[in-house]
DNA sequence: GGATGTGAATGCATTCACAGCA
DNA sequence: TGCTGTGAATGCATTCACATCC
C-alpha cells in the first residue's frame, strides 16, 4: 500500500504545491539544500503556517530547527503530484493557441509529453507540427487503444468542445485541460481544469477598476 | 456616486460573475429572454443559492416569480467586470504563445483589444504579428506615456518576467496577466493574474492518479 | 406557484500559538 | 535558538431556509 494518502486535503493545498515545487526547483538550481516554511511562504506570499500545514497533509517532511532538504521536498512533492514519471498527453486542436502550446518548452522538464495532435478540421489535417502531423479527430479513439494517454489538452472552438470531450471520455481519456469557454459536463471521476483566457483578463479589469475608483477616493 | 461598491465581496465571486456572463452570452445568442438562479447554476456547476448570493453583493438585478432578465443581466455584469467599454493591453512577448495570443478571436469581443507587441529579443524586433510589429521593450515606456494603457499580458521566460514587470509597473501599468512561471512581486495596487500551464498539468495529474488509487480499492 | 434576496447556520480553509525536537 | 507539526481558534465562503413579491 502506498505510503499517506490523506483523507481529506483542501483543494487549494494542492494548488500550491505545484507553486512550492516551482520554487523549490528554482532553489536547487542555486544549490540552495534548505529552507523553512518562513522563506519558502514570503517567495509566494504566504504564511509560514500555510506552507507547514500544506505538507502536513501528505506526511512529516522538514527537520525541526533546519527546514525542508530542497532534494528531499522535490521528491516528496513529485510523488505526491504523480510527475515523478512522464505523463503522455494528447492535443486536440491544431490552431494557434495548440501549435503554441505544442511548443511549450515547460512542459517536458515538468514530465509531460505530448504525443499526438488532432483536429476535427479538415483543413488542418496532414499538417506537420511541431515534429507532428496533424491527425484527424476521429482517429483518436483508435489511437487511444492502441497507445493509452490519460491526458488530453483541449483546445478547440467552444461549439465543438462538450462533443470532443465526450468522445475524449469515451476513449478513456482521465483528465482535460480544457482552455475552450465552455464548463464542460463529464463524468465524477474524470479531472477537468478550465482555463478561459478572457475570464482572466475581466478579473484584472474588474481589479483595476476598483482600485482606480477607490484612489480618487 | 458610482452605485453598489459593496465593502466586501467574496473574491471568487467575482470569478464566477466571469462565468455568468459567458454563460448569458450564449443564451442571449439563443434568444433566450430570462433565466433562474437555478437554471444558471446548473449550467455551470453552483447552487442556486450561490448563484442569487454572488448577483446580490452587487445589487437586486431580479425579479421574484420571473428570474433574471438576460439582456439585463448581461449589462449588468459588464458593468460590474468593467467590460462595458474596451481595455486597451499590451503584449510582451512575441514568441509562440505570445503570438497565439495576438490571434486569439475571444479577446475582441469581450472588450479586449491589443494595441502593441514588445519583446527584449532583439532578433524579434520588427517582425509582423498579425498585424503588429514587434518593437523593442525599451520603447514601452515612452509608448506607455503616449498610449496610455492599463492592462499587459506577459508572456515572456521566466527570467525576466520580474525585470519586465518592475518596467511596466513603473511605466504606469496597472494589472497584468502573467504567464510566466513564476511569483511576481509588484505594489499592492498593482493587479496580477498569474497562469501556469503546467501547474494546470500537474492538478490534473495529482487528481488523476488519485482516482486511479481509489478505484482498485 | 415560482422565483428572488438575505439573515442564520454550517462547513472549509487559514492562522495562531505552542509543545517538542535538533 | 530555530524550526517543524498540529490542535484550537478564527475568519471566509457556501448553503439553508424562509419572508417576500410577481
Amino acid at each position: 500500500m502506498e505510503p499517506s494518502k490523506p483523507d481529506l486535503v483542501p483543494n487549494p493545498a494542492v494548488r500550491r504545491l505545484s507553486l512550492y515545487l516551482r520554487h523549490l526547483e528554482v532553489m536547487q538550481q542555486k544549490a540552495r539544500t534548505t529552507i523553512s516554511s518562513k522563506q519558502l511562504g514570503v517567495a509566494l506570499g504566504y504564511t509560514d503556517a500555510q506552507v507547514r500545514k500544506d505538507l502536513a497533509y501528505f506526511g512529516q517532511f522538514g527537520h525541526p530547527g533546519i527546514g525542508y532538504r530542497v532534494d528531499d521536498l522535490i521528491g516528496r512533492i513529485r510523488r505526491i503530484l504523480a510527475t515523478d514519471r512522464t505523463w503522455n498527453v494528447i492535443l486536440i486542436g491544431g490552431g494557434n493557441l495548440g501549435r503554441a502550446l505544442l511548443s511549450h518548452p515547460g512542459f517536458g522538464p515538468k514530465g509531460f509529453r505530448i504525443v499526438a495532435v488532432f483536429d476535427t478540421d479538415v483543413s488542418k489535417i496532414g499538417s506537420p507540427a511541431h515534429g507532428l502531423v496533424i491527425r484527424p479527430m476521429a482517429s483518436a479513439p483508435l489511437y487511444l487503444r492502441e497507445n493509452p494517454v490519460k491526458l488530453a489538452i483541449l483546445a478547440v472552438p467552444a461549439e465543438v468542445a462538450q462533443h470532443v470531450a465526450d468522445d475524449l471520455v469515451a476513449a478513456g481519456i482521465r483528465g482535460i485541460l480544457n482552455f475552450a469557454p465552455v464548463a464542460l459536463s463529464v463524468p465524477s471521476d474524470i479531472a477537468v481544469n478550465s482555463v478561459d483566457l478572457t475570464v482572466q483578463l475581466e478579473q484584472l479589469s474588474f481589479l483595476v477598476n476598483s482600485t482606480e475608483s477607490t484612489r480618487k477616493a
